[in-house]
RNA sequence: GCGCCCGUAGCUCAGCUGGAUAGAGCGUCGGACUUCGAAUCCGCAGGUCGCAGGUUCGAAUCCUGCCGGGCGUACCA
């Protein structure tokens, strides 16, 4: 169905070819735009483009234009120098656009325009040596959010997730715990189990300050584990056990899942014999010690190595297997991975490998690269104790809300605090995370996430639960049937319904630049304009029972458009709050 | 050195494929609760869009060069 929008554009398109044979657009190419003030109109085309093929100035085919469209529409059509604006007749709008959100349902603003395109999302992709940290948690939200996204437009998405579970770095956090450990487990010091392997895992670093010999020993137990040894495979799987039930535990509180769960000790050998093809097909080559390579220098990518000489395998080595087996299990068109820029050189390298071996799909893997979280004093360091655990900061963000909820005496109209404080501090994490275009670093405020002034995810929230008071104070829905929406005329009104069907373009934006933020942002606007609207106006208070029953049935659509925002941007609903 | 990314108000960020006077939030200051939830709303102040060229009727947006910052350039993942 066509906006208001497209509307416009085709009549202006119209009008332009009719005087003049040389244009070369299509209406879909007709800017449009906002007029800098109200009260010029609601919509503005600029005629710039066309001062060519008519050879006349804007200024002159505004005016051309917007009386020949005059003539014959209820719209209006001033012409402001080069610009048309256009004032809408807003009877039909108002009632189109709010019986489409009703009809439509928590569907409004979604599309069909990707139907039939099978995307695979990678995404969050943990250690099995430690807990997630705020790294993580912007990783997660991007990929939960883009996935919502791109099915809203149509497409047939699955969420996969890579566990790292093998390699030098999980054997350190096994050494530790066999030679310190004293067979303790999480149960008995009473701890989330992933923090548990993840405390050996700093352990082991403390260790190997004062034991040269420990990185040795280290090594020696992956040599091990790869010959299958059975003492360490099952310590192994006890570890990552342990660490895969609290990584799972967090994606839980914060709303992430996966369709399907890969881990790199299951794929990390196929990788091995698409290398060996490679050589025979060319694309590789063996030197003299037995290491296999690939030469990307035409393409100023370097050399990079794909096997060492005693066969062990790589990282790139890994994904080149994994991506061919996903292709297998499940043939997609598009493959996201979501992972951080500073991997952005790997994954060039790993699709020009794969391209030349000879996968079209190829060409249609995308890295959704995204920025670092630094805190306001600066980098996230390991090695410092300075990375941000995803656990307690979430466990913090929930204590604050649950301390301003006590504040704000909302406790007697709140049935689970424990629950809405989780809630609360979700949509403030998630908001402030996605709000950030991806590809730029930022830096995460803990305290300004947590103020839940201003522009956060508490905002929305409250405004959702303010609607929802009203509804309850009314008492039922506005009655559907009758309702007149010719009485909602004043410029709040109009401002709420053009933003509302403004919607479904903001799902298609985000889609295609696979950027959240697109959706945080409409959001803002939509709940900052009704919380103008709620303050301006009485909604339930006037004498004309008409007109009360007409605002009560916007308020309603708006909920409904509020409620669509939020599952694509992990925002949770509340009732109350 | 080379490659990729970033540089917009004191701070954190928007600004779509170039388009009318560059916008929010926080913070500062000043207003608005006997009225649908004040986790709210309204207002004031705050900018040579890193710098310099270029393309264009028109540049925060595109191109080039410089300056500043980040990341990468491992037989780590």
């Amino acid at each position: 169905m066509d906006n208001v929008k497209d509307i416009l554009r085709k009549k202006i398109f119209s009008a332009v070819s009719s005087i003049a044979d040389n244009i070369d657009s299509k209406p879909e190419d007709i800017v449009v735009e906002t007029p800098p003030k109200p009260e010029l109109g609601d919509y503005a085309f600029p005629m710039f483009p066309f001062a060519k093929a008519l050879r006349k100035s804007p200024v002159q085919i505004a005016s051309q234009i917007a009386e020949m469209l005059s003539a014959d529409d209820a719209n209006s059509y001033q012409a402001t120098g080069p610009y048309i604006n256009v004032k809408i007749k807003r009877d039909s709008v108002v009632s189109d656009t709010l019986r489409q959100v009703e009809e439509e349902g928590d569907r409004y603003g979604f599309s069909n325009s990707r139907s039939g395109e099978k995307i695979m999302l990678e995404f969050s992709c943990p250690n099995t040596n430690k807990p997630l940290h705020l790294g993580h948690l912007r990783n997660d939200s991007l990929g939960e959010s883009v996935s919502r996204i791109l099915k809203a437009n149509g497409a047939d998405v699955k969420k996969v997730n890579l566990i790292n579970d093998r390699g030098i770095h999980i054997c350190k956090s096994m050494l530790a715990y066999k030679e310190l450990g004293n067979g303790t487990t999480p149960e008995s010091e009473n701890m989330k189990s992933d923090h548990f392997v993840g405390k050996y895992y700093v352990e082991f670093t403390n260790l190997s300050k004062q034991d040269e010999k420990a990185e040795e020993r280290a090594r020696e137990m992956l040599v091990k584990w790869e010959k299958g040894d059975e003492e360490t495979i099952k310590l192994w799987k006890q570890m990552n056990r342990w660490t895969i039930d609290g990584v799972n535990e967090t994606y839980e509180k914060t709303g992430i899942s996966f369709d399907k769960v890969y881990y790199e000790s299951e794929t990390y050998a196929s990788g091995k014999e698409e290398v060996l093809k490679g050589i025979e097909k060319g694309v590789f080559y063996k030197d003299e010690k037995g290491t296999v390579w690939v030469d990307l220098e035409d393409i100023n990518l370097d050399k990079k190595v794909l096997l060492r000489a005693d066969g062990t395998s790589l990282y790139l080595t890994q994904d080149l297997g994994t991506a061919i087996k996903r292709h297998g299990d499940w043939p997609f068109e598009t493959l996201i991975y979501v992972v951080a820029s500073e991997q952005q050189y790997h994954f060039k390298v790993l699709f020009e490998v794969l391209s030349r071996l000879g996968y079209k799909w190829a060409e249609n893997l995308y890295h959704l690269s995204y920025g670092m979280v630094n805190l306001p004093e600066g980098k996230m360091k390991s090695r410092e104790g300075t990375v941000v655990d995803a656990d307690d900061l979430f466990a913090e963000l929930a204590s604050m809300a649950k301390n301003e909820i006590i504040e704000k005496e909302r406790a007697e109209f709140i049935d689970d605090i424990e629950d809405t404080s989780e809630k609360i501090a979700l949509s403030a994490l998630n908001y402030y995370l996605l709000s950030t275009n991806p590809t730029k670093d930022m830096i995460f405020n803990p305290k300004e996430s947590l103020s839940f002034n201003g522009n956060t995810g508490p905002y929305l929230q409250y405004m959702g639960a303010r609607i929802v008071s009203i509804l309850r104070k009314f008492g039922r829905n506005a009655d559907r049937a009758s309702v007149d929406t010719s009485l909602l005329k004043t410029d709040d009104e109009w401002d709420l319904i053009k933003m509302i069907g403004a919607f479904s373009d903001v799902v298609e934006e985000a889609g295609r630049e696979y950027n959240p933020a697109s959706v945080t942002s409409y959001t803002y606007e939509l709940a900052k304009r009704f919380s103008k609207y709620y303050h301006d106006v009485q909604i339930l208070n006037n004498e004309d029972s008409n007109l009360v029953e007409a605002r009560v049935y916007l308020v309603e659509m708006v909920l409904q458009v509020l409620k669509n925002c939020f599952s694509l941007i992990g925002i949770p609903f509340l009732e109350v709050m």
